[in-house]
DNA sequence: TTGAAAGCGCTAACAA
DNA sequence: TTGTTAGCGCTTTCAA
């Protein structure tokens, strides 16, 4: 690669024409220093005159910290994902930052990507997806680089956690269903399943665990092989095929819920709501459309965003404040499915 | 902000300890002088052992180009757009490029996301959402960033462009319907539409145009007020409500298509395909639901963030080669609804 | 308020 | 193959 130097406009080329060195330059952008009222016009006038840009690279250079926020993810194709992805973009780049995305594949990915953010000095870590390990976060620690993880746990103590409140959801998703009068409920989690799911299945067995202790509930816990819509197609396959017997059924997920609605009906001619109830979880666009009017419960992904942001914020101050776990709440959107 | 000074492990002490020259360990790294073995092996132990990692910073500012590509979108949420990121940022990442996201909400974020990316000297910009303006454009030709836009049109002869393959699509949408026996065709659009809603309807017309000629088809040209699922559902209301008639409709993507399912449904108690015809455009998850089964033509992602690639190495050698626009063919995804 | 100067950490031409 | 050197463009003490 040869080194065309590309002709660029630089502060100090902005300094000459204004008639000022290439500090009150600097401070006039960066709005640190102090600059007379006078000196700040000229540059002003000089540097729109020229096409002056800031050289991020540089600035960034020299304040060892860039304006990036690197933003681990997975499967953007799934929508509660891409809608969670928009209200974080959306939110980081309304406070000033731009944002780095990296779409994890296999676990061991999370180590490169936590490194390429380093390497860039980024402003502040936001894991959706994977865990990050406790080596990298002390890499980021003595970076002074922020890191919270959304919607899992994690035991280190320098990562803040935000999530949506599974328990209360399903705590919600619980009484609907047995208000209406349903006795044999059901959760259907997943195999090998996320931290979310499990949450939710635990959440849901915590709420109805009087109502089980006094014999008017029974409860069954289910396993998808995985979390999309064929999963949950293939789970009503099965479990009904073997007989399972339950009127009210609380899923990880809306994509399952739908699977299973469809497989419960086109397999065995079940219908929601006559035949069962059955709940969802992240109210994705589909669970709205007429062929399915789950009922389901709503992740608030803009809270979400908001309170990752203030946790980076926050933690960028002192790294060594204790874990702050928000818990944001959802909502219990009814349609047609109970 | 005072300036604290991170305790950093720079090349510098890497050479030190390798007893070697900071030059030798760059070489090292950036692969490109040459390096003895010797001096390599005993370079990388020390990197290894301090731990050193590059400061991607200094390397890009230096070299006048950061190893970032910026990624222009819009609704994120959006499923389709969802998986041509996914796609897309995938094949960036791959290439060893980091992606740097921007989402678009209003018009004249256009130009301002565009400056945050020269600012940062990106090594590519690539466009799914908006229309670079001319002038920054030139700004991106100066910086010798090469510049992609994604299923759009564009006059500026330094951008390529990358397309799915609108007409061809159309064109099997059209002879599938004569094929199975429609005759009274239509085509819903899209309001005050994107580029590909505009050009998938004028594919279909040229299609057809023969057989409309020769009257053996009639054709109706119907237009949505959104691009989503309820805009779909509202025109089958409105279309339907004002005696449409018709037998085959081919729909600017599966969304509206699918909301035009429900309300011809719903509202009018009409089926596809008993009753009619319809072929959406994308092949979104849901348009392989039960609930739908929506015959539709599929988008290729992959191929189509791999072309958008290519084209920005092909024009980062150089910048004044003539456009060139790739169509990326699409699948018919043969469903229920035909 | 201003300017001079010392970096931030790295790369690449050049000479050895 | 290696080391020296001159930047890349900016920020921030420090002294004036």
């Amino acid at each position: 690669m040869s080194h065309k130097p590309l002709t660029t406009i630089t502060a100090q080329d902005v300094a000459s024409k204004a008639g000022v060195s290439r500090a009150v330059v600097s401070r006039t952008f960066s709005k640190n220093g102090s600059v007379s009222h006078k000196s700040r016009t000229k540059v002003l006038a000089a540097a729109s005159e020229l096409g002056y840009q800031v050289n991020v690279l540089a600035q960034s250079l020299n304040r060892q910290r860039s304006n990036l926020i690197g933003l681990v993810t997975a499967r953007l194709s799934d929508p509660y994902r891409g809608a969670l992805l928009e209200s974080l973009v959306h939110q980081i780049q309304s406070e000033g930052y731009q944002v780095l995305v990296s779409e994890m594949t296999e676990k061991d990915d999370m180590e490169s990507t936590l490194t390429k953010f380093t390497q860039l000095r980024v402003s502040g870590v936001i894991v959706t997806s994977g865990y990050p390990p406790i080596e990298l976060v002390g890499e980021c620690v003595r970076l002074n680089i922020p890191v919270v993880v959304i919607n899992r746990e994690t035991d280190i103590s320098n990562v803040d956690v935000v999530m949506c409140d599974n328990h209360s959801g399903a705590a919600m998703a619980a009484r609907a269903m047995i208000d209406s009068g349903r006795t044999k409920l059901a959760y259907l989690g997943i195999e090998q399943g996320t931290f979310s799911a499990l949450d939710r299945g635990t959440g849901f067995v915590e709420s109805i665990a009087t109502a089980l202790a006094l014999g008017r509930v029974s409860y069954q816990h289910l396993q998808a092989k995985g979390s999309d819509y064929d999963a949950g197609k293939q789970a009503a396959l099965e479990y009904l095929g073997a007989g399972l017997n339950f009127d009210g059924l609380f899923c990880a997920n809306d994509l399952l819920a739908c699977g299973f609605i469809d497989g419960a009906k086109a397999l065995f001619n079940l219908h929601s709501p006559e035949h069962f109830s059955i709940i969802g979880f992240d109210d994705i666009p589909t669970a709205g459309f007429d062929a399915y009017q789950l009922t389901t419960l709503r992740q608030d992904t803009k809270a979400i965003a908001c309170a990752a942001l203030t946790r980076l914020h926050h933690r960028a101050k002192n790294q060594d404040i204790p874990q702050v776990i928000d818990k944001i709440g959802v909502e219990l959107i009814q349609r047609n499915t109970l």
